[in-house]
RNA sequence: UGCCCGAUAGUAUAAUGGUAGUACAACUGUUUUUGGUGCAGUUUGUCUAGGUUCGAAUCCUGGUCGGGCAACCA
């Protein structure tokens, strides 16, 4: 099943591990999201590089809420992890929280306050700033740093009673304020805030840090591995500083790059600012580079898996090719999708010898990639179609195959037609184009020896139904948005989203599946959105066909 | 200009001192009742200057370039 694959830095690393017996051989990883946001594709990133390392090496991984910080998390978040994480297919050993080890994480700080390790800081935010220094200036002891271990004792229990404002004082470890590590100057342990929790209500009011929560909590769960990204590897020094001194289980930090991609941008502080000011219509947009929006989109749990596969693991910084998640989705759907036929852009088609009212079922295979075709379905075919308008020109171009006037082509899964003539409105615009057919053509029992270059979709005008296809480009018009001057907002595509409200569909599409994936011959690859009410479809285009005939025509 | 991380085709990612490979993208050709798919092929690369070595993408030194770090965020 798997093939041959070189281990990545931190496969390699496991390896090692394994070989040497350490922690006995066991693998245990967890993936840690803060329930402030939606996840995003960058974070299905980490999601398959921990359960799948875990996985490979007969380990488990865990699902830890960093929740420490109760001003900017809600259970709506934690809600929409879960499910994410569940849709991509993975299962998480024991679900956990931070806010589980508020207790412990307490017993710890009182301990380091014991060892002379942490103190009480009175210094309000911008003196305790202005004391670190720069990185190229070391910083200067606060009064408050000599203080002794009964009065920092007292005043730490102090601001777990609740007995000061926000703000009025913060834990310090006591480290060493001339480092050049800036995260070594005595960093935050705890702050005041008087804040309601998502989950221990109004309990505490002073709340752990991440570089003391994070730590011990991975300790307490006796995680062998905590991968994270690129931005943490200061802090590794801070990480193991309070493993060591607590004298806690020895987890180890690691850091891989965090995926980038262009036309989109991965931060949740922008992502927010995208939701909140309607720039899309919420977290599940389906342009939104979120899990949920790519999976509004039609994005399959599979494609995304295989695309973490292919991007790799390493620590150099990356702008990964949108175009790499296209191929993935592609890929999948080619194989899986449902074949039917939509117009999207009509014009009416007109076969002169074909009887007026007669109407013939043809018979369209679900999947031409599949073995038997994965069953078929009846299309309704009579004398008057719509096809798509940019299948007929009026003055074809030398490699055109297909309508115009003397040109040939194939309906698809029925006749040979001829284009004899054409109709123009009165503003001068072709409403309809006339044909004959060859009726021993028919797909299946073609006897009429003619072959033609071009085959087109069209949908039977008395037969047809309609829907809403909404058709989606990338959000932003440049490749790095953060990267340019000026606000990555200025930067929006306007055409990101193009509504065709009445495209024809062929009847069969009136019942569609919610969790199938369509592809609308010749257009692309299409999913029923929510936004669906029986009797009328909305569809989602996930991604086009791959083009080269436009490219070619675009070239001239 | 303090500390840390990094640099291999357009984009990613392998090669762990011994033939620079793979995928996507781009381009050819071929097949095809989807200008899709499939198949075959082509183009494009080790940041730089030294050093070690029979041999360096890999090890060492200097430089250049890119990124990160001075939140009571994670």
């Amino acid at each position: 099943m798997s093939e041959e694959r070189s281990l990545n830095f931190l496969e390699e690393i496991i390896e090692d591990d394994i070989r040497n017996g350490k922690n006995g051989g066991r693998v245990l990883t967890r993936f840690p999201p803060e329930p402030n946001g939606y996840l995003h594709i960058g974070h299905a990133k980490s999601i398959c590089l921990n359960f799948g390392i875990a996985a490979k090496y007969n380990g488990k991984t865990n699902l830890r809420f960093d929740d420490t910080n109760p001003t900017t998390e809600d259970v709506e978040y934690v809600d929409s992890i879960k499910k994410d994480i569940q849709w991509l297919g993975f299962k998480w050993d024991k679900e956990l929280y931070s806010s589980d080890y508020f207790d412990q994480l307490y017993d710890f700080a009182l301990e380091l306050v014991k060892k002379g390790l942490a103190y009480v800081e009175d210094g309000s935010a911008e003196e305790i700033a202005a004391a670190k220094g720069t990185p190229t200036e070391p910083g200067k002891p606060t009064p408050s740093r000599s203080r002794s271990i009964e009065e920092n004792l007292q005043l730490f229990r102090g601001m777990k009673e609740g007995k000061y404002p926000d703000g009025a004082r913060v834990l310090r470890a006591k480290i060493d304020l001339a480092s050049p590590n800036m995260h070594l100057r005595d960093p935050l342990m705890y702050r005041i805030k008087h804040a309601h929790h998502h989950r221990t209500g109004d309990q505490w009011c002073i709340y752990p840090m991440y570089d003391f929560a994070h730590g011990q909590s991975d300790s307490l769960e006796e995680i062998t591995h905590s991968i994270c990204t690129l931005e943490f590897v200061p802090h590794r020094p801070l990480y193991e500083w309070f493993i060591h001194k607590l004298n806690n289980f020895p987890s180890k930090q690691y850091e891989f790059a965090r995926l980038n991609m262009n036309y989109t941008v991965m931060s949740k502080r922008k992502l927010l600012q995208l939701v909140n000011e309607n720039h899309v219509s919420g977290w599940d947009d389906p342009r939104m580079p979120t899990i949920s929006g790519l999976r509004r989109r039609g994005y399959t749990p599979l494609s995304i898996r295989n695309f973490s596969e292919r991007i790799g693991i390493a620590r150099r910084e990356n702008l990964i090719d949108l175009s790499l998640l296209e191929f993935c989705i592609r890929e999948d759907l080619n194989k899986s999708a449902w074949r039917r036929m939509v117009v999207l852009e009509p014009l009416k088609l007109v076969i002169s010898n074909y009887p007026e009212g007669k109407t013939e079922l043809m018979e369209g295979e679900n999947n031409p990639e599949m073995e038997g075709g994965d069953g078929f379905r009846h299309i309704p075919f009579s004398s008057e179609l719509w096809i798509e308008r940019d299948d007929f020109m009026e003055e074809p171009t030398k490699k055109y195959f297909r309508l115009g006037p003397g040109l040939m082509v194939r309906l698809k899964h029925a006749y040979i037609v001829r284009c004899d003539s054409f109709v123009k409105d009165e503003s001068g615009n072709v409403s309809e184009v006339h044909c004959t057919y060859i009726p021993e053509s028919r797909s299946g029992t073609d006897t009429s020896g003619i072959h033609v270059k071009g085959t087109i979709h069209w949908v039977c005008a008395k037969a047809a139904q309609t829907a809403e296809i909404r058709l989606y480009d990338r959000l932003f018009r440049v490749e790095d948005p953060s990267n340019e001057d000026g606000n990555f907002k200025d930067y929006i595509n306007p055409d990101s989203l193009t509504v065709i409200s009445n495209a024809f569909i062929e009847p069969d599409l009136m019942n569609p599946e919610a969790d199938r994936g369509y592809q609308f011959i010749r257009k692309g690859y299409f999913s029923l959105d929510s936004d669906s009410t029986p009797g009328r479809p909305v569809f989602n285009r996930t991604v086009t066909l791959k083009d080269t005939w436009a490219k070619e025509s675009q070239k001239s």
